[in-house]
DNA sequence: CGCGAGCTTGACGTTGTTCAACTAGAGTGG
DNA sequence: CCACTCTAGTTGAACAACGTCAAGCTCGCG
């Protein structure tokens, strides 16, 4: 379900990108009309690997995930999207093509910016181009741990760093409502589902977390830290 | 060991990079001047993961491998660059350090651009910008799809789609000599070692491939094929 | 001839998946 | 209000995949 609404100025959004400061005045009001507000429900897909990358995405408020889908409907969850963050995708130089999917974990709003635009924003703001080189190489590096993590460490390992990483990273709390499921989490860490509930146990039976349905709590980072370098 | 020499002029260097066609005249006379050719023999480290990073890389002869250095010293392979490639290094726009390391595999000559230098030339060359995006992007995509092949597939189908990245990728012949040995084969599948062998003796035995010590040949690419995608 | 590095093989134990059954909560219709 | 169904979560047992360890091999080289 996806009510468009473009209501809202760019400039007033809360969550607004930070594109939106690094490029000229003429430019932020050419971005503010042609940019076009989605909601989607949880559990929808935004965009879909495979299909044309015909848009940019800048997620305004919920959770998404970017996931690959792999063999026999298998997915793996490469990270999660919070609001004010900006989803190009690698394709946009390469074929024009979505390489992964973009679907929403929460209820959760996105602008649409097309491709187009975006493309003459960073070619004319450098600034903008810079900040952009400076993301995506960031994510590279988080690609390349997170190879690491997947394919060196063991299962308590792995579940260490997503838990770390969902508290850190994406929920900012110790203790938080982890409105990622069992299955999410599994993809995240290229894991079985059953697998996955079964590190949760061993991990809450160690006292290193507390969980009850989907409110998790950090108690013993340190000790969550340990598991996670040690593999 | 490492012979510096800077008689050649990239004009006329035979594996000359992408980047001297994409930039002005005044830039080329620059960059000729500016390079620092350097050779290393097979095994030695090129730049190693948490150095600062000072120059980019442009491979001219030999072979070179990607690798980063996870736990236990365990090192997992990203991927082989041949000549005429550049290697940059996703620090270049973040922290100013190498995350991964560049290893000579076999006896290998690199010439050295200094980043200050490389940065300048990227921003003041559109065409250059372009480029690198592009091959930025590509790499990335490449990277995704290592993901799933080292979460998703099991052994048989990561050493098949190893083989064939090394035929049609790397050596660009069905029948070649595989100048990485057996432990590299393995980091670059997330494997040990001995597993590798085994897995290698198996497609022998099943006629898709001859090995005789390092000369591997295709012989059943089709089938190789297969067993790559059903993992 | 002997040494060392890389390669190969087999036996064994561990790790992680699969399958199947069961539970709990949320929505739905009579 | 009570079946009912559907989905997400949970648990256990059986099994397969994979790594580790230890030993032996081969080949180039001093």
């Amino acid at each position: 379900m996806a009510i468009h609404t473009n209501s809202e100025r760019c400039e007033n959004c809360r969550s607004r990108s930070f594109i939106f400061d690094l490029i000229s005045e003429q430019d932020r009001e050419i971005l503010d009309k042609a940019k076009q507000e989605v909601s989607f429900n949880a559990g929808e897909i935004i965009f879909k690997q495979g299909a044309m990358l015909t848009h940019v995405v800048c997620v305004t408020s919920g959770l998404a995930k970017i996931y690959f889908e792999g063999l026999d409907k298998k997915n793996l969850l490469l990270r999660l999207v919070k609001p004010s963050e900006l989803v190009g995708g690698p394709g946009m130089f390469v074929d024009q093509r979505h390489h992964y999917s973009l679907g929403a974990v929460e209820d959760t709003r996105v602008c649409f910016i097309d491709i187009g635009l975006y493309r003459e924003l960073v070619f004319r703001n450098k600034p903008l181009a810079h900040e952009v080189m400076a993301r995506e190489s960031y994510h590279r590096i988080e690609m390349y741990e997170k190879l690491v993590n997947l394919t060196q460490k063991q299962m308590p390992g792995r579940v260490a760093e997503a838990l770390i990483y969902l508290s850190t990273q994406i929920y900012e709390s110790a203790k938080f409502q982890c409105t990622i499921s069992r299955q999410e989490l599994a993809d995240l860490t290229a894991m079985s589902k059953e697998s996955t509930i079964r590190i949760l146990k061993d991990l809450k039976e160690s006292g290193l977390v507390t969980i009850e349905g989907n409110i998790v709590e950090i108690v013993d980072m340190k000790g969550l830290e340990d598991i996670s370098q040690r593999g």
